[in-house]
RNA sequence: GUGGAUGUAGCUCAGGGGUUAGAGCACUGGAUUGUGGUUCCAGGGGUCGUGGGUUCAAUUCCCAUCUUCCACCCCA
């Protein structure tokens, strides 16, 4: 096999269907353990998953998403319990976020409502395309898929819905009163919002009426996170199913879950410079290497030094001085020790502070105490 | 799948039918025998993606192919 035909190979693979996120296999593995687990069940996990499209921005073929759900309660404190995981995660990763809300019964209640109950796919990508494409264009994307030019009118309001959370609830309210499931679904988004004044949240929280989420398996809750300073796309997804485990022969087993995206959140990361210094230079103290004397002197102060808590190495090959400063100086790592030939006759050690450039002749025997002062 | 770009030094990119293809950064040596960050000097490094065509001559123009990227479709 030949590399040309090698890459066409990993298309067709992908598209044979790889696993595509976690819901649907954790879904099959409450099934199958449904003996041997306790429900409500929660768990989280963080595993590849794949997609077979072309890779594109902020697209990939393969990225690690990490999963939260609990399975098995309709409570919806659930929803509120992943809206404060979302709310602490970003708030310590000090990525400004807002953290979108709908409900699969209320777009359901819509559909219903303008007489195109059997279109709801139909009308919830054309109105998710909302904010990229605009009102206009979603109208013609309507028509030209079957929506009646009535229906569309009477989807107006509901496009240009504005206001606080609050506003828009009962706006759409008084559009889809006659729908049973529409009225579901706003009295569940009353509740969330409810519980969530009832807390205090770092991020903000917004009904989103275009949100739409594929909307397979949801049947309530949908959520979506966005950063606020980097244009990628959602970060962090998820929702209500009422009905996975059907599928696999459990039904009756409500579950919701949301899951993060660690490439595109890592991305945003990165673009926003947010990953502290610490996290990429670890190495506290590292020891020039003189040879192989100095090396035999070196080692046991290097392993009391890491025994302390102290992040040290030493300079594996014996390179030019300069170069491993220039190495310490790239890595930014804070104390060089040096222990040449004078120094180990007298039992001393060189510590040189990288950032003043001080430099001070110590015992030996004293290199850790001494370091652990300088560092706090 | 559709449309548009792209491929030149390790990296980011400039250039151009005709001796020896450039820059910045990186790397190596020196000014500095055991001292980094700022300087200064010198140096190494290229099959110009691949295959074919046009031409006296192609890295440059044409065709094909592959790669990567962007957008659409889609987003499990």
């Amino acid at each position: 096999m030949n590399q040309a035909n090698s890459s066409k190979l990993t298309t067709k693979i992908s598209e044979k269907g790889l696993r595509y996120d976690l819901t649907v296999p954790f879904a099959r593995y409450v099934v199958q353990y449904q003996n041997d687990i306790t429900f409500p069940f929660r768990r989280y996990q963080i595993q590849p998953v794949w997609r077979a499209d072309r890779p594109q921005k902020g697209r990939y073929r393969e990225f690690y998403q990490c999963d939260v759900d609990i399975i098995g309660s309709d409570s919806l404190l659930n929803e509120v319990e992943l809206i404060r995981i979302v709310d602490q995660i970003y708030h310590n990763l000090g990525i400004s976020v807002v953290i979108k809300i709908n409900n699969r019964k209320i777009l359901s209640g819509i559909a219903e409502t303008i007489g195109e109950a059997d279109r709801i796919t139909d009308i919830t990508v054309a109105i998710d395309k909302l904010d990229k494409i605009g009102l206009e264009r979603v109208n013609e994307e309507l028509l030209q898929k079957g929506v009646s030019g009535e229906a569309v009118l009477k989807l107006q309001p509901i496009l240009q819905l504005n206001g606080t959370n609050e506003d828009k609830l009962n706006q759409i309210e008084q559009v889809i009163s006659g729908s049973e499931t529409g009225v579901k679904g706003i009295a569940e988004m009353r509740t969330i919002f409810n519980y969530l004044a009832s807390m205090k949240l770092e991020i903000e929280v917004e009904m989103d009426l275009t949100l739409a989420r594929g909307l397979n398996y949801y049947t309530g809750a949908i959520f979506e996170v966005k950063s606020k300073d980097v244009e990628i796309g959602s970060i962090t997804g998820g929702g209500r199913y009422d009905d996975l485990t059907g599928i696999f022969g459990l039904s009756g087993v409500s579950g919701v879950g949301i899951s993060f995206g660690a490439d595109r959140i890592y991305d945003v990361m990165s673009q926003l410079d947010l990953f502290p210094k610490e996290a990429i230079t670890s190495t506290q103290v590292m020891f020039v290497n003189f040879g192989e004397a100095e090396e035999r002197y070196i080692l046991p102060l290097l392993y009391r030094l890491r025994a302390a808590g102290i992040s040290s190495e030493i300079y594996p090959d014996r390179d030019k001085m300069k170069k491993q400063m220039i190495y310490a100086n790239k890595k930014g790592i804070k104390f060089v020790a040096l222990a040449g030939e004078s120094e180990i006759a007298g039992g001393m050690v060189n510590l040189k502070n990288m950032e003043s450039g001080e430099q001070s002749l110590i015992k030996a025997e004293d290199l850790v105490s001494v370091v652990s002062r300088k560092l706090d």
